[in-house]
Parts: C-alpha cells; sequence; structure tokens
RNA sequence: GGUGCCAUAGCUCAGUUGGUAGAGCAAAGGACUGAAAAUCCUUGUGUCACUGGUUCGAUUCCCGUUGGCACCA
C-alpha cells in the first residue's frame, strides 16, 4: 500500500497542536513536528510547543530534541525528516506532520537543492563587510559574481544578497547555477491539509495566547537564554522582544503588545505562503472535528485514485 | 450653570492664508531554496462631528447643536 503523509499546516494560534493530536489517535499514529524552534528544548513556552502531557498522548518526533546552542536548518531538517519518515513507513500506513514553518515543510514536500555548507568564517567576513560597507556592496558583490541572480532577487533584502554572495565565495559557482527549481521525488505520497479561521478571531487568540504565555513564565525562560541571545536559534517572536525590554528599550507591557503584533505579521506571512500552495485543502477550525475528519478521508481516498 | 479649548483615516495627530486632505503607528496585499518565528517589497476616500449662514465655492470663516477636556462658580 502507498504509504500517506498527512501534512497540517496553518498560522501559527490557529489550533494544529489539538486538532493534530485528535486525529493522530484516530490514525493511530505518531505526530512529526514541522517547527523550526520547537524543536529547541530551552524555548518550550514561547514556542508554544506541545507539553508533557501533549506529548503523552501522542509520540512526537521533533519537539525538544536540539540545543538552541546547534545549528539547524531547514535542508537539515529534510534529510531528518525524511529519514524519521522512511522508519515510520515501516510501521504506518499513513502518518500526521504538523508544523508552521513554510519553507521546512516545502523542504520535505519537493526538496532543497544541494548546496555545500557555509562555514562560520565565511558568514563572518561576509556579516564583517556587509556592517562596514553597507547595502550597497552586497548589490554590487552579487551583480558582479551572479548577474543572473541579480536579475530575480529581492535587491533590497540583505539576508537573501549576503547569502548569494557566501555561496559564490564557497563554490567559487554563482549561487543560481546550483539551483534546479525542479521538485525531488518522494516515495510516499503527501496530502496537505490547511488549518484556517476568521482572521479576527485568529488575532483574538494569538493576543490571548501571548498572555498565556507571560503567566505561563516566558519572561524566566528568556532571562535563562538571555547571555545566548546572538543565537539564530532566539531570532524568534518572543525572545527577541523580551530581551529588548531585558536592555531598557521599552518597558513590559509594550514589550507584550509587540510580541502580539509580530506573532499576527508571522500568521500573516504563514497564510501568504500557504495561500499560494494550490496542492492544499482547507479546513475551518471553527467546522466540528466529525465533519473535518470525513472531509480529510474524502482527500485521502480522492488523492489515492488519482495516483493509480 | 459660566468661560475657554478641542472634534480630520482603526489609533495619535498634521494641514488646507476658503478651491473637498497627509504623516507615524495599526491594518491589508505580495515575495521567499540551508538564518525562514528569518529577511524584504507594495498599499492611505476619509459623510474633515451634526445643523444652518456668508460665499461662485466651506473641512477651513460665522451662528447654533451634540460630545470631550480644562478652568471658574
Amino acid at each position: 500500500m502507498l504509504k500517506t503523509l498527512v501534512l497540517l499546516l496553518g498560522p501559527t494560534g490557529v489550533g494544529k497542536t489539538e486538532l493534530a493530536l485528535r486525529l493522530a489517535e484516530r490514525y493511530g499514529c505518531p505526530i512529526v513536528s514541522c517547527d523550526s524552534r520547537q524543536i529547541f528544548r530551552e524555548i518550550p513556552i514561547g514556542t508554544a510547543a506541545p507539553t508533557t502531557e501533549e506529548q503523552q498522548r501522542v509520540k512526537h518526533y521533533f519537539i525538544g530534541e536540539r540545543s538552541i546552542e546547534e545549528e539547524y536548518n531547514a535542508g537539515q531538517y529534510e534529510r531528518d525528516a525524511l529519514e524519521l519518515l522512511n522508519n515510520l513507513f515501516a510501521k504506518h500506513d499513513v502518518v500526521l506532520m504538523t508544523g508552521g514553518s513554510m519553507l521546512y515543510a516545502d523542504a520535505v514536500c519537493k526538496g532543497l537543492d544541494d548546496l555545500p555548507s557555509v562555514s562560520s568564517s565565511i558568514r563572518a567576513d561576509v556579516q564583517r563587510e556587509y556592517a562596514t560597507k553597507g547595502l550597497s556592496w552586497l548589490q554590487s558583490e552579487v551583480q558582479r559574481l551572479d548577474p543572473a541572480y541579480w536579475g530575480e532577487v529581492d535587491r533590497q533584502n540583505p539576508a537573501r544578497l549576503a547569502h548569494c554572495v557566501e555561496l559564490c565565495r564557497v563554490t567559487g559557482k554563482p549561487y543560481s547555477a546550483l539551483r534546479s527549481h525542479t521538485a525531488k521525488e518522494r516515495t510516499f505520497r503527501i496530502v496537505k491539509v490547511g488549518l484556517d479561521r476568521p482572521r479576527e478571531e485568529l488575532y483574538a487568540r494569538i493576543n490571548e495566547r501571548v498572555k498565556q504565555m507571560m503567566a505561563a513564565g516566558l519572561l524566566e525562560e528568556v532571562k535563562a537564554v538571555y547571555p545566548q541571545r546572538a543565537l539564530n536559534s532566539l531570532q524568534t517572536v518572543g525572545y527577541k522582544e523580551l530581551f529588548a525590554y531585558m536592555d531598557g528599550q521599552y518597558d513590559l507591557e509594550r514589550a507584550v503588545e509587540l510580541i502580539q503584533q509580530n506573532s499576527r505579521h508571522y500568521a500573516k506571512r504563514q497564510l501568504t505562503w500557504f495561500r499560494r500552495d494550490k496542492e492544499i485543502h482547507w479546513l475551518n477550525a471553527n467546522d466540528d472535528y466529525e465533519k473535518n475528519c470525513n472531509s480529510i478521508d474524502d482527500w485521502l481516498r480522492a488523492d489515492s485514485v488519482q495516483e493509480e
């Protein structure tokens, strides 16, 4: 039988965790997390990671498995997830994956191109030159090293330009030549399910959840990792704002407002990404559970007929 | 009760020496291949509180009404 990955996507705060638990229990399968921040064990509160109780209900993977000190990224996740899925499909016909990290989900579904890793010294060199010479330096470097990429890149975006320069330096080739723009084949089929709800409601839930995180001790969690604040894993909503509060940039009330706002912005970006993906079947979080289960069952059947 | 000030975008406000208006924030839309909870791009029509007057023309000046704030009783 063809193995199936059910991928439950949706913006932060929409209610993925609870629905995923019920679906996993229904299918008798574990949950594979697709979340670039819940994978770190030091920051469970601010990332709304599944609780110990929830993890006792259903076996979870990629929750709290890494330290914030470890380098982790979408390419590593693709390799880890494919290996795990290969093992899980030996025992399960259906496996549930859930999370909101768009690029991580795409890495699993379509694959990323095989790029070399960038050493921290090269990254630091590029950052230092950018810091002293500014955006125009990055722009002229990309023009010089990779004219093709210059023609398509977002030229105001230092992160993209810097990444291109890094890879050109590592490989000695234009970054764009390393990009294939073709999706990789997978040995399992993928049924994408998106969970959404009215915007106003989503934002109200996000705002409320931030308050709950504060009540649950988010500030203490942030204080504990303050010394490591420069790590990429801590460039995260909830942490960067409270670091700034600790530095005296604004008061606690303002920090909480900013966490709420940045979470809303994040949710909006997720929705923009998901909207473009026409493979996603959408569910309304307000519909009752039985109805949503029936919809998913229909999609599982329809997609399997299509495959044959 | 009296006097003064204020009423413009979801919010805070600017402005039009009378020719129907613009910033910041919020918000919305978009991009996205190893930092992705990251990093970027685009978007400002609103009975200028309401009624009447002056005027070719009023959001702008004047009368009144309503609401808010301050001071005096």
